[in-house]
DNA sequence: AATCATTTTTAGTCTCATCTAAAAATATTT
DNA sequence: AAATATTTTTAGATGAGACTAAAAATGATT
């Protein structure tokens, strides 16, 4: 049996390395999981002795192939609740978060098809990441960074990569929702802020915002 | 913060004892929680501690208003969480409870509050017992042991105490569900045991199984 | 290469929820 | 009312998961 506090450093794991193949710090672990690194080496250790990561003394964790399937069947699950509490529910995108941490450990295999099929198959979940299948598998949706557009083009937005409730009320004050239009106008390269357009206004965001905005682009 | 091993025995208390107005042993709720005398004599004054619970030594326990008002919550979402289940998400009535058991724990009102209004604000759950609403208040529904009726009268069957699944599954393999109109032909002294007449069949039951079932009836 | 800084691990402690075994209190029989 | 049986509580131990403080290993800087 996989426990909660095991599912929760799966999951740290597998997004702080690429899906769990790149060797993460003990250090990056207890500070995602709001933990100390001491806490951190026991879990591991722990893990290790599952069969679900691979730890070599001081030079960090990854996922085995059974963690990485745990750690997204985990993910699947968060992103799956939280579609259901936006669709079925009437919660807005800056609440599901903490309730899909608490709901993301219910063990039912059932339940998660079940739900999964009540929702329609829902490839992505409310901040455009996308859903892993019974397999772990998924295709990331095609999107770059704002960053990266060259000023004068547009986009839709379809992910965010920051999901904490201040930032996407951030997004709400200022009128920013997923499938939105973007038009990128100018890039200041003295704070390397951003100037876009939306369907009601233009205005200017910060780099750190835009680091975490993401959009599609319609060939 | 309740934790969910309090929330276990605060349920299991409320059960036992008349809505936790009763007193109940400490075997009593060991027996409940499968857990052992000593382990419930150390919950207990934890719940004490925390005035969850009334506390006298060798002279078992109740629920404190605040006490009885937080069983009644938790046990409002096992019973509306059972209903989405089967409502929702094609479960049937003898694979709901284990599932229920986990989710009952979730924390989030807002949660509960959509759910129960995504159900349409049902006031009995699968195996026919009340939901409790926010201020954890039911009214029970007007139901019979089915022992008690005289031979040849009839009624719904509306409730069944026992949620187990070997219990649900011998009412399926004999195609008793809720709803189904139940006549009782017969009572025999010997064993206590009650022939019945349902839609499609007669049959004999145990005085086990007849302990279980409680009808309403029509005036 | 030697020193200093940072990261990681180890050692030892804490709380929560459990358990077993023994002691104490209550209940039931004779 | 004694003796016996049962129930309940206490005492002490364990394992999971977290922490602090100190030691060890690694990495960076002179
Ligand atoms: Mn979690
Ligand atoms: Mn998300
Ligand atoms: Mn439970
Ligand atoms: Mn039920």
């Amino acid at each position: 049996m996989v426990t909660r506090s095991e599912e929760n450093y799966l999951k740290a794991i597998y997004h702080l390395g690429k899906q769990g193949t790149v060797a993460v710090s003990t250090n990056a672990i207890a500070e995602k999981i709001e933990s100390k690194a001491s806490s951190v080496t026991d879990m591991i250790k722990k893990l290790a002795e599952k069969n679900l990561a691979n730890y070599i003394k001081y030079q960090g964790v990854t996922l085995t192939e059974s963690g990485r399937l745990a750690a997204a069947l985990v993910i699947r699950k968060h992103r799956l609740w939280e579609v259901f509490l936006v669709e079925k529910l009437n919660f807005t995108w800056d609440e599901v978060h903490d309730v899909a941490e608490q709901l993301e450990h219910i063990k039912s295999p059932k339940l998660v098809n079940e739900l999964d099929a009540l929702l329609g198959f829902p490839t992505h979940d409310p901040h455009g990441d996308p859903i892993p299948d019974k397999d772990g598998h998924y295709t990331p949706l095609k999107s770059v960074n704002i960053l990266e557009v060259e000023p004068g083009n547009e986009g839709v937005l379809a992910r965010v990569i920051d999901s904490s409730d201040v930032f996407l009320k951030y997004l709400n004050k200022n009128n920013l929702a997923l499938g939105d239009t973007i038009k990128v106008l100018d890039f200041e390269p003295f704070d390397h802020s951003l100037t876009i357009e939306t369907a009601t206004k233009k205005m200017i965001i910060s780099n750190a915002v835009a680091k975490n905005l993401f959009i599609s682009q319609e060939l």
